[in-house]
RNA sequence: GCCCGGGUGGCGAAACAGGCAGACGCAACGGACUUAAAAUCCGUUGACCCGCAAGGGUCGUGCGGGUUCGACCCCCGCCCCGGGCACCA
C-alpha cells in the first residue's frame, strides 16, 4: 500500500466526528477493577486559552490513558476532549461538562460584562454561572452559618482598585492584586464576611505529615510558613494613670527585664485612647504611608505617646510607643521592645536613643556589652538580671515565666497564626451571591434552604466602582425578612471564585445530584484524588482552601477522607523566549492557532517532549514542527506496511526481525517503566523516536515475522501521547479502538535483551579501547580480551598491572603503575 | 537576610545504582529529489591539536579543593541564576 500524507487537521476532526456523541470515559459502575483518579487542577474540559494550559492537560491525561489501558476504573473529567479542536469547543463543552454549563453562556455573559473582563477565570467561571452550583456554595454557607464557621465583621481589609473589590490575604502578592502585578492594595475597614479556616489552622499544619512524599517538598513548606504557627506568651502592661491594659505577644518571655519599651501597631485600638490631640495626625499619617504598602522597605518610624506602662515582672516603667513596623494583624498587635534580644527592636532602640539592656548570655559565655553591641543576640541562653529566674536556661525560663505570668493573673501561654480568616466577600458581580437577608429587626437572617438558590439577576450595569454593583438592583435588594415578614435587604456581596475551586473536584463524582452536594457513598469510592496535576501558583491559594473545605466537609459528614489529594505533582510554566506566558506579557500561544497549524497529537507530543513534566519548558515553533514531522514519519510508516503484516513466504524471522523486535520491547520497557516511576516522558518519546529511526533503516529486510506485533505495540505507545492520530492508524491496521480502552503491551525482558556488548577499556581510568563480548560473559575471559587488545597494549606494556575492575557487562578498568 | 530548586554543546535536553558525558530533538551546514518552493530522504555537527588520509591525541558537565581504580553524580568551601518567605514579635 503506498503511504498516507500525515494530514492532522482531516484526522483529528474525522476521530473527533466519529466519538464525539460516545460516552468514551465514563467510569464503571461497581468495578472491580481498581480505582483511580486523576485530575487537572484547571477544572474546563476544553477551549485551553495558551498552550500553557495545554501543558496540564497532557500530562493528565498521558496518566490517565496509561492507567485505563492498566486495567484501572479511572476517573478523568477531561478525557479525550482536554484539548480539542477548536471549532468544536463549544460542542464539546456542552457535553462533557459535569455541570452542563454551555459555552454559548458564558460567551454571552462575557460581552454582557466586557467591564468585568480583568477578573475572567476559566476555571471558576464555569461553576459561577451554574444556578445548581450556586445552589450549593450556598448550601455549605448556610451550614457553615449555623457553626459559627462563617461570620461578619468590620475589618481592615486589602482592596484592589483595580478589581474595585476586595480580596483575601492569599490574593495579596509583594503588596499588589495578584490580577494586577502593578497595582498596589489598598486597606479599607468594610464589613466583610469570612470563613474560620483558622478552626483549622493546627489540623492544616498537622495533616502536612499525612502529605509527605505524595507532595512537592516546596508546596507543603509554603503551606507551613504560611500557617505560621508560634507559640508564646501574652502579657499585660498595665498603663501608668489609667485603667488600660497593653496586651503584648511573644515567643521570648524569657527576655522580658530586657523590655524597655512596649510598641503598639498605629491601627491599635488602645491608641486613640492612650495619645493627645497633637498626635492624631501623625499617627494617621503613618497609617496611611503603610497602607500605600511602598514596596521598598519601609523605614522604621516611631512616635512617643508620652504615657509608660508597667512591667508585671519587675514593676519597672517603660515607654509607650507606637510604631510603623508593628503589625496589628499578628499576635495582639502590640510587642515589648527588648533590643538586646531582636534584631528589630535593636535598630528602633538605637534609632531612637532607647536603652539596651542584654539579659542572655551565651552559655558558657558572657553578657554583651551594651554600649559596643552593634547587633542583637537573638539566640537561647542563659537569662540573667532577671530575679528569681537569673541563671535559668532560656527554655526553661519560658516555660516558668509563662505559668508564673498565669499563677499572677497577668498573663497567660498563647499560641498565634499568621493565617488569618478567609475573607470571602468580593463587591463583583461575578460569583455565588451570599444568601443572607439584612433585617432592620432580626438583623442578619439566612435565606431559608428551600429558596436557594440565590441567582443573580440579568442586565446589570458594571460601572466598576465602589460597591456591588447589585445593590443598583431594586428587585435583587429588595426583599421580605424570612423572620418577621417586614422589609429587609438582601446581601450583595457575592462569593469569591475560590469558593467554587474549593470543592469542584468532589461534584464530579456526582454531577447531577440535586437534593445534595453530592452522594457521600459516590465520594467515598473516588477520593481521595490519587493524583492531583497543576500549577504551583496555588500552593497558598486553592491548594490550602480546598484543604480546609475537605475538613469543613467531613466535619459535616459528607465526607470519610481528611484531605482531599493523596499525591499532587506540580507541572513546570511554559516560557517563551525567556518569559513566563502570559496575557500581560502577550507572549502568548494560543491553543487554538497552533492546533490549526499542527495539530492537537503534535501539541501534547511536544509539550511533554521538550522538558521532564515538572520543569519549565520552552516553547519554539521549531520545536513543534519537530514533534510533528515525527507523528508524520510514524503515520507513513505504518500506513505503508500495514499490507506487509500478512502473507510472505512463510520463512523465519531475519535478522532484521529479530533486531526490530529487540528494539520494539526494549522501547516498551522503557516508556512502561518511565511511567510507573518518574513521568519523564520525554525518555519515552525520546525512545519511541529512536525505534523509528531504528525501523525506518531495516524497513525493507522486515516480514510479516515481525510487522504485525511492530505495527501494534507502536501504536499502543504512542497512545497516551497523540491519541488521535493513534485511532487513525489503528484502523487502517484493520482495528476497532478506542485505543485506549486496550491493555497496554506487556514487554518480554528475553526479548528485549542485547546478546552481545560493546563495553569500554580504561586504563587508569582513561578510555583507551572497546571489546566486544557476549552478554554475561565471565570475568577471566573479558579480561583476557580487554589485556591483550592491541589499542590497550601500549599502556600497559612494561608496567605493572596493580589491580582490574570489571562491572559486568559495563567495563574494564586496568589500573597500572 | 532565611528556606527550597537549579547551573551539562549554538539551543531544549539525556546519562534512572559512582562506570563510554552529550541519547533524542531543534538550529546550522553539505547532499539527493524538484522548473522552483514546501514537504521528504541521506550525511556532518562539544572545543582544540596532529595527520594528505585512515586514524590518533588533549581538554571538557559554573569555580576551587577532597574522597575513589573511576565523579555531571558523593563530601567541604565559594560564585551565579530561578522560585518562595521576609519587619510574624
Amino acid at each position: 500500500m503506498p503511504e498516507k500524507s500525515y494530514d492532522h487537521k482531516e484526522i483529528e476532526l474525522k476521530w473527533y466526528q466519529r466519538w464525539k456523541n460516545a460516552d468514551l470515559y465514563k467510569p464503571e459502575e461497581n468495578s472491580a477493577k481498581p480505582k483511580y483518579y486523576v485530575l487537572e487542577m484547571l477544572p474546563y474540559p476544553s477551549g485551553a486559552l495558551h498552550i500553557g494550559h495545554v501543558r496540564n492537560y497532557s500530562i493528565g491525561d498521558a496518566l490517565a490513558r496509561y492507567k485505563w489501558m492498566r486495567g484501572f476504573n479511572v476517573l478523568h473529567p477531561m478525557g479525550w476532549d482536554a484539548f480539542g479542536l477548536p471549532a468544536e469547543n463549544a460542542a464539546i463543552a456542552n457535553r462533557r461538562h459535569p455541570y452542563e454549563w454551555t459555552m454559548s453562556n458564558i460567551r454571552n455573559m462575557k460581552r454582557q460584562h466586557q467591564r468585568m473582563a480583568f477578573s475572567y477565570d476559566w476555571s471558576r467561571e464555569i461553576a459561577t454561572c451554574e444556578p445548581e452550583y450556586y445552589r450549593w456554595n450556598q448550601w455549605f454557607f448556610l451550614k457553615m452559618l449555623e457553626r459559627g464557621l462563617a461570620y461578619r465583621k468590620k475589618a481592615l481589609v486589602n482592596w484592589c482598585p483595580e478589581c474595585a473589590t476586595v480580596l483575601a490575604n492569599e490574593q495579596v502578592v509583594d503588596g499588589c492584586c495578584w490580577r494586577h502585578e502593578s497595582t498596589p492594595v489598598e486597606m479599607r475597614a468594610l464589613d466583610q464576611w469570612f470563613l474560620k479556616i483558622t478552626a483549622y489552622a493546627d489540623e492544616l499544619l498537622e495533616d502536612i505529615a499525612q502529605l509527605e512524599g505524595g507532595w512537592p517538598e516546596r508546596v507543603l513548606l509554603m503551606q507551613k510558613n504560611w500557617i505560621g504557627r508560634s507559640e508564646g506568651t501574652e502579657v499585660d502592661f498595665p498603663v501608668e494613670g489609667s485603667g488600660h491594659k497593653i496586651r503584648v505577644f511573644t515567643t521570648r518571655v524569657d527576655t522580658i527585664f530586657g523590655a524597655t519599651c512596649v510598641i503598639l501597631a498605629p491601627e491599635h485600638p488602645l491608641v486613640a485612647q492612650l495619645i493627645g490631640p497633637e498626635l492624631e495626625a501623625p499617627v494617621k499619617a503613618m497609617i496611611d504611608a503603610r497602607a500605600r504598602k511602598d514596596p521598598g522597605d519601609l523605614e522604621k518610624e516611631g512616635l512617643f505617646t508620652g504615657k509608660y506602662a508597667i512591667n508585671p515582672y519587675n514593676g519597672e516603667r517603660v515607654p509607650v510607643w507606637i510604631a510603623n513596623f508593628i503589625l496589628m494583624g499578628y499576635g495582639t498587635g502590640a510587642i515589648m521592645a527588648v533590643p538586646a534580644h531582636d534584631e528589630r527592636d535593636f535598630e528602633f532602640c538605637r534609632q531612637y536613643g532607647l536603652e539596651v539592656r542584654p539579659v542572655i548570655r551565651p552559655v558558657g559565655g558572657e553578657l554583651a556589652d551594651p554600649q559596643t553591641m552593634t547587633a542583637a543576640f537573638t539566640e537561647y541562653g542563659v537569662v540573667e538580671r532577671s530575679g528569681q529566674w537569673s541563671g535559668m536556661p532560656s527554655e526553661l525560663a519560658r516555660q516558668q515565666m509563662t505559668e508564673f505570668a498565669e499563677k499572677n493573673g497577668f498573663g497567660k501561654s498563647a499560641v498565634t497564626y499568621r493565617l488569618k480568616d478567609w475573607g470571602i466577600s468580593r463587591q463583583r458581580y461575578w460569583g455565588t451571591p451570599i444568601p443572607v437577608i439584612h433585617c432592620g429587626k432580626c438583623g442578619i437572617v439566612a435565606t431559608p434552604e428551600d429558596q436557594l438558590p440565590v441567582i443573580l439577576p440579568p442586565h446589570v450595569e458594571i460601572t466598576g466602582r465602589g460597591r456591588s454593583p447589585l445593590e443598583n438592583v431594586p428587585e435583587f435588594v429588595n426583599v421580605k425578612c424570612p423572620q418577621c415578614g417586614g422589609a429587609a435587604r438582601r446581601e450583595t456581596d457575592t462569593m469569591d471564585t475560590f469558593v467554587d475551586s474549593s470543592w469542584y473536584f468532589y461534584r464530579y463524582c456526582d454531577p447531577h445530584n440535586d437534593r445534595a452536594p453530592f452522594d457521600p457513598d459516590k465520594v467515598a469510592y473516588w477520593f481521595e484524588i490519587d493524583q492531583y496535576i497543576g500549577g504551583v501558583e496555588h500552593a497558598i491559594l486553592h491548594l490550602i482552601y480546598s484543604r480546609f473545605w475537605t475538613k469543613m466537609m467531613r466535619d459535616l459528614g459528607l465526607v470519610k477522607n481528611d484531605e482531599p489529594a493523596k499525591r499532587l505533582f506540580t507541572q513546570g510554566m511554559v516560557i517563551r523566549d525567556g518569559a513566563k506566558m502570559s496575557k500581560s506579557k502577550g507572549n502568548v500561544v494560543s491553543a487554538d492557532e497552533m492546533i490549526e497549524r499542527f495539530g492537537a497529537d503534535t501539541g501534547r507530543l511536544f509539550e511533554l517532549f521538550a522538558a521532564p513534566p515538572e520543569k519549565d519548558m520552552d516553547w519554539t515553533d521549531a520545536g513543534a514542527n519537530g514533534a510533528h514531522a515525527f507523528l508524520g514519519r510514524v503515520y507513513r510508516f505504518v500506513t505503508r506496511n500495514v499490507d506487509r503484516m500478512s502473507g510472505g513466504d512463510g520463512a523465519g524471522p531475519t535478522d532484521a526481525d529479530r533486531k526490530a523486535l529487540r528494539k520494539l520491547h526494549q522501547t516498551l520497557k522503557k516508556i512502561t517503566e518511565d511511567f510507573e516511576t518518574r513521568w519523564h516522558f520525554n525518555t519515552s518519546i525520546a525512545a519511541l523516536m529512536e525505534l523509528m529511526n531504528e525501523l525506518t533503516s531495516i524497513e525493507k529486510d522486515l516480514t510479516p515475522a515481525s510487522i504485525p506485533e511492530v505495527l501494534e505495540k507502536l501504536v499502543l505507545m504512542l497512545e497516551p501521547f497523540a491519541p488521535y492520530v493513534v485511532e487513525e492508524m489503528w484502523e487502517q491496521m484493520g482495528r476497532t479502538g478506542p485505543v485506549f480502552r486496550q491493555p497496554w503491551p506487556e514487554y518480554d525482558p528475553e526479548l528485549a535483551k542485547e546478546d552481545a556488548a560493546e563495553i569500554p577499556v580504561q586504563v587508569n581510568g582513561k578510555l583507551r579501547a572497546r571489546i566486544l563480548i557476549a552478554f554475561g560473559s565471565a570475568e577471566a575471559d573479558v579480561l583476557r580480551l580487554a589485556l591483550s587488545d592491541s589499542k590497550v597494549q601500549p599502556y600497559i606494556d612494561g608496567k605493572q598491572v596493580i589491580k582490574t575492575i570489571y562491572v559486568p557487562d559495563r567495563l574494564v578498568n586496568i589500573v597500572v603503575k
